[in-house]
DNA sequence: GAGAATGGAAACCGATCGGTGTATACCGTG
DNA sequence: CACGGTATACACCGATCGGTTTCCATTCTC
């Protein structure tokens, strides 16, 4: 039965790879990546290139969940303002997991200091979309510099899950959103 | 003579450690710190105890030269809202350099995700001071909620750094003062 | 000048790094 | 049954990791 066959040692590897590396650094050891997929180091290396390209993957792969988890459940009946918001309270509700470590696509930057790296592309493309969701959100507000507006809106998401992550600062009391809010009556968003 | 002296061993390894662990990372190995240090790796394992150790005291030895950046050049005459948007515009004017890679001490708290971690104990150390400042100037400019506004005022100093360290921004139309500016208002500072 | 203490160069330790080579077991398709 | 592709296990490569040890030259003290 489809339900209960395994994913692909591709899957597993990438989700090892997206687990692995959150919690321990992009330098984790290939070895405790197959280990922990159950994919021997060979067949990883005809799957992939390199550890590089895998991580790359891993981090491409894991876009469309973590778009999810920052998207409201309801695009359509939401304002802009409401949009905007829902992403700094999720990142909140986020915070509260026992293993949360931030904003994984940042992490990645900030770890690998090279912006050639194959997953440093990914993640900048991902804080690239990040932007420009809020651009738009912006417009539609009538913000009155939608793009100063959106990269104001970044600082603030960067900077909280990073101190969130980094267990420097606590989101549950809705710290972002406030400071989200501050920010949109500030461009004077409705 | 006094003036052509070199400086102590101890010195100059506290020296290349920040160096490098700033331009590639906390992983950077222990023969490269000495080889960069002019000092053999024997003498440095007499002055530290371990690697973690070296890296917490080269963190540790950075904070006046990193507090003196950030200081107002004119402490006494200037208004609270001055000194606190004088951070913002020096961090604007470090992202020029070329070799900018964001806060020092943030970076570690990402990069060794252990809260535990001897260097990590110090980086959160500055990461409070800073909040201090911050809270102490709010006090005084008369903000409604100081408290809360120090950390607003930390997720955009973290943020802006972060970003602009990991080169998917530029801060230097003054994106970051803008910011904190609209978050002094909105708090009500004069 | 003898002796002790200091510190540097480099070998060495076991472990791990990213990556390969080899030989073998399992697989569905002819 | 034979086949080719895919998977595995595992040894192996040179390099580097954090850390220790040995040996020797220098320097300081008496």
């Amino acid at each position: 039965m489809a339900s209960t066959e395994k994913a692909s040692p591709r899957d597993r590897l990438l989700d090892a790879a997206a687990r692995l590396s959150y919690r321990g650094g992009v330098s984790v050891g290939i070895e405790a990546l197959c280990r922990e997929a159950g994919v021997s180091k060979r067949s990883m290396y005809q799957l992939f290139d390199s550890k590089d390209t895998m991580l790359a993957a891993s981090l491409e792969r894991s876009i469309p969940w973590y778009d999810a988890q920052l998207a409201h459940p309801d695009p359509g009946n939401a304002t802009p303002r409401e949009r905007i918001l829902h992403v700094f309270e999720r990142i909140a509700q986020a915070s509260l997991d026992a293993d949360y470590h931030g904003c994984p696509y940042l992490a990645v930057l900030v770890e690998l200091k090279d912006p050639e790296h194959p997953a440093s592309r990914v993640a900048r493309g991902v804080k690239e979309s990040l932007g420009a969701r809020f651009r738009r959100d912006a417009e539609q507000g009538g913000a009155r510099d939608p793009e100063l507006l959106a990269r104001q809106l970044l600082l603030v998401f960067d900077g909280a899950s990073a101190r969130a992550g980094a267990g420097v600062e606590r989101l549950d009391d809705g710290l972002a959103a406030l400071t989200a809010t501050a920010l949109l009556d500030a461009a004077g968003m409705r």
